[in-house]
DNA sequence: TATGTCAAGTCCCATATGGGACTATTATTT
DNA sequence: AAATAATAGTCCCATATGGGACTTGACATA
Protein backbone atom coordinates (compact mmCIF):
# COMPACT_ATOMS: atom_id res chain seq x y z
CA UNK A 1 0.00 0.00 0.00
CA UNK A 2 0.85 3.31 -0.73
CA UNK A 3 2.56 5.93 1.65
CA UNK A 4 -0.54 7.25 4.00
CA UNK A 5 1.42 10.88 2.23
CA UNK A 6 0.26 9.79 -1.50
CA UNK A 7 -3.24 10.11 -0.51
CA UNK A 8 -3.16 13.62 -0.57
CA UNK A 9 -3.92 15.32 -3.80
CA UNK A 10 -2.06 19.07 -3.37
CA UNK A 11 -5.72 20.57 -3.29
CA UNK A 12 -5.96 24.24 -4.39
CA UNK A 13 -7.63 26.87 -2.55
CA UNK A 14 -11.15 26.59 -2.82
CA UNK A 15 -11.42 23.37 -4.78
CA UNK A 16 -12.98 20.88 -1.86
CA UNK A 17 -15.96 23.15 -2.28
CA UNK A 18 -16.99 22.51 -5.77
CA UNK A 19 -19.25 19.29 -5.42
CA UNK A 20 -22.92 19.32 -4.52
CA UNK A 21 -25.63 21.58 -3.03
CA UNK A 22 -24.23 21.77 0.14
CA UNK A 23 -20.61 22.94 -1.45
CA UNK A 24 -22.51 26.09 -3.06
CA UNK A 25 -23.16 27.64 0.99
CA UNK A 26 -19.73 26.82 1.72
CA UNK A 27 -18.22 28.46 -1.25
CA UNK A 28 -20.29 31.81 -0.43
CA UNK A 29 -18.99 31.90 3.04
CA UNK A 30 -15.39 31.22 1.90
CA UNK A 31 -15.78 34.05 -0.80
CA UNK A 32 -17.54 35.92 1.54
CA UNK A 33 -14.40 35.82 4.12
CA UNK A 34 -11.63 35.62 0.90
CA UNK A 35 -13.70 39.00 0.18
CA UNK A 36 -14.03 40.58 3.50
CA UNK A 37 -10.69 40.18 5.92
CA UNK A 38 -8.33 42.05 3.87
CA UNK A 39 -10.42 44.62 3.46
CA UNK A 40 -11.21 45.21 7.20
CA UNK A 41 -7.37 44.60 7.81
CA UNK A 42 -6.38 47.65 5.16
CA UNK A 43 -9.66 49.70 6.92
CA UNK A 44 -7.75 49.01 10.43
CA UNK A 45 -4.73 49.57 9.52
CA UNK A 46 -5.36 52.52 7.32
CA UNK A 47 -7.81 54.20 8.77
CA UNK A 48 -8.23 52.92 12.20
CA UNK A 49 -11.86 52.05 11.07
CA UNK A 50 -13.13 48.81 12.72
CA UNK A 51 -15.23 46.35 11.17
CA UNK A 52 -18.27 47.53 12.83
CA UNK A 53 -17.29 50.93 12.59
CA UNK A 54 -17.51 50.46 8.52
CA UNK A 55 -20.81 48.44 8.66
CA UNK A 56 -22.33 51.01 10.36
CA UNK A 57 -21.26 53.73 7.85
CA UNK A 58 -22.22 51.61 4.91
CA UNK A 59 -25.25 50.62 6.40
CA UNK A 60 -25.79 54.64 6.77
CA UNK A 61 -24.75 55.65 3.41
CA UNK A 62 -28.19 54.20 2.03
CA UNK A 63 -30.44 55.64 4.50
CA UNK A 64 -29.89 59.43 5.91
CA UNK A 65 -30.69 58.11 9.84
CA UNK A 66 -31.35 55.12 11.32
CA UNK A 67 -31.61 53.51 14.59
CA UNK A 68 -29.02 50.57 16.17
CA UNK A 69 -31.77 48.27 15.90
CA UNK A 70 -32.15 49.01 12.44
CA UNK A 71 -28.67 48.73 11.47
CA UNK A 72 -28.77 45.12 13.19
CA UNK A 73 -31.95 44.14 11.31
CA UNK A 74 -30.34 45.17 7.98
CA UNK A 75 -26.60 43.59 8.42
CA UNK A 76 -27.92 40.76 10.89
CA UNK A 77 -25.07 41.89 13.47
CA UNK A 78 -25.75 41.33 16.85
CA UNK A 79 -26.69 44.85 18.78
CA UNK A 80 -23.76 45.02 21.24
CA UNK A 81 -21.58 45.24 18.88
CA UNK A 82 -23.58 47.59 16.41
CA UNK A 83 -24.02 49.51 19.50
CA UNK A 84 -19.67 49.86 20.16
CA UNK A 85 -19.44 50.40 16.78
CA UNK A 86 -21.90 53.29 17.04
CA UNK A 87 -19.93 54.62 19.70
CA UNK A 88 -17.01 54.55 18.76
CA UNK A 89 -17.95 56.45 15.28
CA UNK A 90 -19.31 59.10 17.63
CA UNK A 91 -16.36 59.36 19.39
CA UNK A 92 -14.10 60.47 16.65
CA UNK A 93 -16.95 62.64 15.29
CA UNK A 94 -17.79 60.49 12.13
CA UNK A 95 -21.58 59.92 13.07
CA UNK A 96 -24.07 61.93 15.64
CA UNK A 97 -26.80 60.62 17.25
CA UNK A 98 -29.92 62.79 18.02
CA UNK A 99 -32.54 61.56 20.39
CA UNK A 100 -35.70 60.49 19.65
CA UNK A 101 -38.07 62.90 21.43
CA UNK A 102 -40.90 60.41 21.50
CA UNK A 103 -39.06 57.65 22.46
CA UNK A 104 -36.17 58.27 24.72
CA UNK A 105 -35.03 54.63 24.72
CA UNK A 106 -34.41 55.40 20.46
CA UNK A 107 -31.91 57.60 18.92
CA UNK A 108 -31.26 58.49 15.47
CA UNK A 109 -27.88 57.88 14.01
CA UNK A 110 -26.73 60.15 11.01
CA UNK A 111 -23.27 60.62 9.29
CA UNK A 112 -21.49 63.95 9.58
CA UNK A 113 -19.77 65.85 7.16
CA UNK A 114 -16.91 64.25 8.33
CA UNK A 115 -17.97 60.74 8.56
CA UNK A 116 -18.74 61.19 4.76
CA UNK A 117 -15.65 62.18 3.78
CA UNK A 118 -13.57 59.30 5.61
CA UNK A 119 -16.39 56.82 4.04
CA UNK A 120 -15.87 58.22 0.49
CA UNK A 121 -12.01 57.04 1.03
CA UNK A 122 -13.51 54.00 2.92
CA UNK A 123 -16.43 53.26 -0.36
CA UNK A 124 -13.61 53.66 -2.98
CA UNK A 125 -11.37 50.57 -1.23
CA UNK A 126 -14.03 48.46 -0.84
CA UNK A 127 -15.43 48.92 -4.53
CA UNK A 128 -12.10 48.56 -5.67
CA UNK A 129 -12.02 45.12 -4.08
CA UNK A 130 -15.50 44.58 -5.33
CA UNK A 131 -14.87 45.14 -8.72
CA UNK A 132 -11.16 42.92 -8.70
CA UNK A 133 -13.94 39.97 -7.75
CA UNK A 134 -16.20 40.83 -9.77
CA UNK A 135 -14.13 41.06 -13.14
CA UNK A 136 -14.09 37.54 -12.77
CA UNK A 137 -17.81 37.37 -14.00
CA UNK A 138 -19.30 38.19 -17.56
CA UNK A 139 -22.41 40.33 -17.76
CA UNK A 140 -24.76 37.39 -17.38
CA UNK A 141 -22.85 36.14 -14.41
CA UNK A 142 -23.19 39.49 -12.55
CA UNK A 143 -26.95 39.68 -13.51
CA UNK A 144 -27.69 36.09 -12.57
CA UNK A 145 -25.56 36.73 -8.80
CA UNK A 146 -27.93 40.09 -8.40
CA UNK A 147 -30.89 38.07 -8.98
CA UNK A 148 -29.64 34.58 -6.58
CA UNK A 149 -28.78 36.83 -3.91
CA UNK A 150 -31.80 38.83 -3.60
CA UNK A 151 -33.81 35.66 -3.53
CA UNK A 152 -31.49 34.31 -0.53
CA UNK A 153 -31.49 37.20 1.76
CA UNK A 154 -34.97 36.93 2.14
CA UNK A 155 -34.14 33.72 4.01
CA UNK A 156 -33.58 35.98 7.18
CA UNK A 157 -32.56 35.00 10.52
CA UNK A 158 -33.47 36.42 13.66
CA UNK A 159 -29.65 37.66 15.35
CA UNK A 160 -30.40 39.02 18.76
CA UNK B 1 -39.42 70.02 7.22
CA UNK B 2 -40.00 66.51 8.01
CA UNK B 3 -39.49 65.57 11.64
CA UNK B 4 -36.06 64.08 11.56
CA UNK B 5 -37.07 60.41 12.00
CA UNK B 6 -39.24 60.39 9.28
CA UNK B 7 -36.39 59.87 6.96
CA UNK B 8 -35.79 56.32 8.10
CA UNK B 9 -37.97 54.03 6.34
CA UNK B 10 -38.68 51.23 8.24
CA UNK B 11 -36.15 49.11 6.30
CA UNK B 12 -35.99 45.53 5.71
CA UNK B 13 -33.50 43.13 6.37
CA UNK B 14 -30.75 42.88 3.66
CA UNK B 15 -32.85 45.41 1.60
CA UNK B 16 -29.67 48.07 1.61
CA UNK B 17 -28.10 45.68 -0.36
CA UNK B 18 -30.36 45.28 -3.75
CA UNK B 19 -28.28 47.97 -5.50
CA UNK B 20 -25.80 48.34 -7.50
CA UNK B 21 -22.30 45.53 -7.85
CA UNK B 22 -21.10 46.52 -4.65
CA UNK B 23 -24.05 45.47 -3.31
CA UNK B 24 -23.19 41.94 -4.67
CA UNK B 25 -20.66 41.32 -2.48
CA UNK B 26 -21.93 42.99 0.53
CA UNK B 27 -24.96 40.59 -0.19
CA UNK B 28 -22.65 37.85 -0.56
CA UNK B 29 -21.11 38.46 3.06
CA UNK B 30 -24.67 38.87 4.64
CA UNK B 31 -26.23 35.74 3.35
CA UNK B 32 -22.98 34.15 4.20
CA UNK B 33 -23.50 35.07 8.20
CA UNK B 34 -27.07 34.57 7.84
CA UNK B 35 -26.53 30.97 7.35
CA UNK B 36 -23.23 30.49 9.87
CA UNK B 37 -23.63 32.12 12.41
CA UNK B 38 -26.79 30.08 13.88
CA UNK B 39 -25.30 26.65 12.45
CA UNK B 40 -22.07 27.31 14.43
CA UNK B 41 -23.76 28.34 17.52
CA UNK B 42 -25.77 25.15 17.02
CA UNK B 43 -22.99 23.17 17.15
CA UNK B 44 -21.34 24.54 19.86
CA UNK B 45 -24.15 23.96 21.86
CA UNK B 46 -25.47 20.67 20.88
CA UNK B 47 -21.87 19.20 20.49
CA UNK B 48 -19.70 21.50 21.59
CA UNK B 49 -17.54 21.53 18.76
CA UNK B 50 -16.22 24.96 17.21
CA UNK B 51 -16.14 26.50 14.34
CA UNK B 52 -12.17 26.05 13.51
CA UNK B 53 -13.09 22.12 14.73
CA UNK B 54 -15.84 21.93 12.33
CA UNK B 55 -14.52 23.54 9.33
CA UNK B 56 -11.15 21.18 10.16
CA UNK B 57 -13.52 18.21 9.83
CA UNK B 58 -15.67 19.23 7.04
CA UNK B 59 -12.25 19.68 4.32
CA UNK B 60 -10.94 16.52 6.10
CA UNK B 61 -14.33 14.90 5.11
CA UNK B 62 -13.26 15.49 1.70
CA UNK B 63 -10.01 14.38 1.52
CA UNK B 64 -8.43 11.18 3.41
CA UNK B 65 -5.60 12.66 5.23
CA UNK B 66 -4.43 16.82 4.65
CA UNK B 67 -1.76 18.68 6.55
CA UNK B 68 -2.27 21.39 8.84
CA UNK B 69 -1.01 24.31 5.48
CA UNK B 70 -3.21 22.25 3.05
CA UNK B 71 -6.31 23.10 5.30
CA UNK B 72 -5.23 27.14 6.21
CA UNK B 73 -4.84 26.82 1.74
CA UNK B 74 -8.47 25.32 1.62
CA UNK B 75 -10.09 27.46 4.00
CA UNK B 76 -8.65 30.33 3.71
CA UNK B 77 -8.35 30.69 7.63
CA UNK B 78 -5.09 31.54 9.86
CA UNK B 79 -2.52 28.71 10.44
CA UNK B 80 -3.07 29.54 14.04
CA UNK B 81 -6.66 28.81 14.39
CA UNK B 82 -6.40 26.17 12.04
CA UNK B 83 -4.17 24.78 14.62
CA UNK B 84 -6.27 25.21 17.32
CA UNK B 85 -8.86 23.62 15.65
CA UNK B 86 -6.59 20.25 14.90
CA UNK B 87 -5.17 20.31 18.82
CA UNK B 88 -9.11 20.12 20.22
CA UNK B 89 -10.06 17.67 17.94
CA UNK B 90 -6.99 15.47 18.31
CA UNK B 91 -7.46 15.70 22.38
CA UNK B 92 -11.41 14.80 21.70
CA UNK B 93 -10.14 11.83 19.74
CA UNK B 94 -12.32 12.86 16.80
CA UNK B 95 -8.40 13.10 14.53
CA UNK B 96 -5.16 11.65 14.68
CA UNK B 97 -1.97 13.44 13.48
CA UNK B 98 0.72 10.50 11.99
CA UNK B 99 3.77 12.65 11.69
CA UNK B 100 5.71 12.57 7.91
CA UNK B 101 8.81 10.62 8.64
CA UNK B 102 10.07 12.37 5.89
CA UNK B 103 9.70 15.67 6.99
CA UNK B 104 9.44 16.14 10.88
CA UNK B 105 7.52 19.87 10.62
CA UNK B 106 4.67 18.47 9.30
CA UNK B 107 2.01 15.77 10.14
CA UNK B 108 -1.24 14.61 8.08
CA UNK B 109 -4.42 14.62 9.63
CA UNK B 110 -6.66 12.10 9.76
CA UNK B 111 -10.41 12.01 10.70
CA UNK B 112 -10.99 8.52 12.83
CA UNK B 113 -13.91 6.63 13.55
CA UNK B 114 -15.12 8.32 16.53
CA UNK B 115 -14.78 11.75 14.58
CA UNK B 116 -16.69 10.18 11.40
CA UNK B 117 -19.65 9.56 13.65
CA UNK B 118 -20.06 12.68 14.57
CA UNK B 119 -19.18 14.47 11.45
CA UNK B 120 -22.39 12.52 10.02
CA UNK B 121 -24.59 14.41 12.69
CA UNK B 122 -22.83 18.14 12.03
CA UNK B 123 -22.84 17.48 8.26
CA UNK B 124 -26.46 16.42 8.91
CA UNK B 125 -28.10 19.61 9.99
CA UNK B 126 -25.55 21.71 7.89
CA UNK B 127 -27.24 20.08 4.74
CA UNK B 128 -30.44 21.07 6.50
CA UNK B 129 -29.56 24.78 6.99
CA UNK B 130 -28.04 25.07 3.57
CA UNK B 131 -31.35 23.26 2.22
CA UNK B 132 -33.20 25.63 3.82
CA UNK B 133 -31.39 28.58 2.28
CA UNK B 134 -31.09 26.87 -1.33
CA UNK B 135 -34.97 26.15 -1.39
CA UNK B 136 -35.75 29.69 -2.19
CA UNK B 137 -33.94 28.90 -5.58
CA UNK B 138 -35.11 27.15 -8.36
CA UNK B 139 -33.02 24.62 -10.43
CA UNK B 140 -31.90 27.38 -13.07
CA UNK B 141 -30.47 29.28 -9.82
CA UNK B 142 -28.73 26.80 -8.34
CA UNK B 143 -27.00 25.91 -10.95
CA UNK B 144 -26.41 29.49 -11.91
CA UNK B 145 -25.10 30.08 -8.01
CA UNK B 146 -22.23 27.02 -8.69
CA UNK B 147 -21.06 28.19 -11.82
CA UNK B 148 -20.80 31.99 -10.16
CA UNK B 149 -19.03 30.59 -6.87
CA UNK B 150 -16.51 28.40 -8.75
CA UNK B 151 -15.35 31.31 -11.18
CA UNK B 152 -14.90 33.76 -8.00
CA UNK B 153 -13.57 31.35 -5.66
CA UNK B 154 -10.54 31.52 -8.33
CA UNK B 155 -9.99 35.06 -6.87
CA UNK B 156 -7.72 34.07 -3.93
CA UNK B 157 -6.30 35.64 -1.69
CA UNK B 158 -2.72 35.03 0.27
CA UNK B 159 -3.77 34.49 4.01
CA UNK B 160 -0.59 34.01 6.46
C1' DT C 1 30.14 20.80 7.39
C1' DA C 2 28.80 25.55 8.26
C1' DT C 3 25.36 29.12 7.12
C1' DG C 4 21.61 31.41 5.74
C1' DT C 5 16.80 30.83 4.07
C1' DC C 6 12.50 29.00 4.02
C1' DA C 7 8.56 26.17 5.70
C1' DA C 8 5.18 23.89 9.22
C1' DG C 9 3.27 24.55 13.47
C1' DT C 10 2.79 26.47 18.00
C1' DC C 11 2.58 30.07 21.37
C1' DC C 12 1.63 34.69 23.27
C1' DC C 13 -0.96 38.64 23.52
C1' DA C 14 -4.09 42.31 22.49
C1' DT C 15 -8.44 42.88 20.45
C1' DA C 16 -13.01 41.47 18.59
C1' DT C 17 -16.90 39.01 19.36
C1' DG C 18 -21.46 37.35 21.08
C1' DG C 19 -24.40 35.80 24.97
C1' DG C 20 -26.80 37.36 28.53
C1' DA C 21 -27.75 40.42 32.35
C1' DC C 22 -29.05 44.95 33.19
C1' DT C 23 -31.16 49.92 32.82
C1' DA C 24 -34.34 52.94 31.20
C1' DT C 25 -38.31 53.76 28.76
C1' DT C 26 -42.68 52.65 26.39
C1' DA C 27 -46.71 49.62 25.41
C1' DT C 28 -50.23 46.59 26.97
C1' DT C 29 -53.18 44.49 29.99
C1' DT C 30 -56.03 44.38 34.02
C1' DA D 1 -53.66 53.66 37.75
C1' DA D 2 -50.98 49.54 38.69
C1' DA D 3 -48.84 45.70 37.04
C1' DT D 4 -46.77 43.32 33.45
C1' DA D 5 -44.55 42.71 29.17
C1' DA D 6 -41.84 44.38 25.60
C1' DT D 7 -38.08 47.32 23.42
C1' DA D 8 -33.70 50.12 22.65
C1' DG D 9 -29.51 50.23 24.02
C1' DT D 10 -25.42 49.43 27.17
C1' DC D 11 -22.41 46.77 30.04
C1' DC D 12 -19.88 42.70 31.64
C1' DC D 13 -17.51 38.70 30.85
C1' DA D 14 -15.71 34.56 28.82
C1' DT D 15 -14.23 33.01 24.51
C1' DA D 16 -12.65 33.42 19.63
C1' DT D 17 -9.74 35.56 16.70
C1' DG D 18 -5.57 37.08 14.07
C1' DG D 19 -0.90 39.19 13.99
C1' DG D 20 3.48 38.25 14.90
C1' DA D 21 7.24 36.15 17.37
C1' DC D 22 9.18 31.85 18.07
C1' DT D 23 10.70 26.75 17.51
C1' DT D 24 12.01 23.13 15.00
C1' DG D 25 13.36 21.05 10.98
C1' DA D 26 14.52 20.94 5.82
C1' DC D 27 16.93 22.69 2.07
C1' DA D 28 20.21 25.49 -0.76
C1' DT D 29 24.63 27.24 -1.25
C1' DA D 30 29.16 27.59 -0.18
Amino acid sequence: MDDILSKSTTANTGEVLEENAIGALWQICFVANSFVFPIYAQFDKEYEISRMEFVVLFVLSHRDCLMAWEICRMTGLPKNNISRGIQKLETKGLISRSPDPKDARRAMVTTTEKGHILFDKLLAAYTKRADGFLSLLDENDKADLDRIMVKLSKFMPTIA
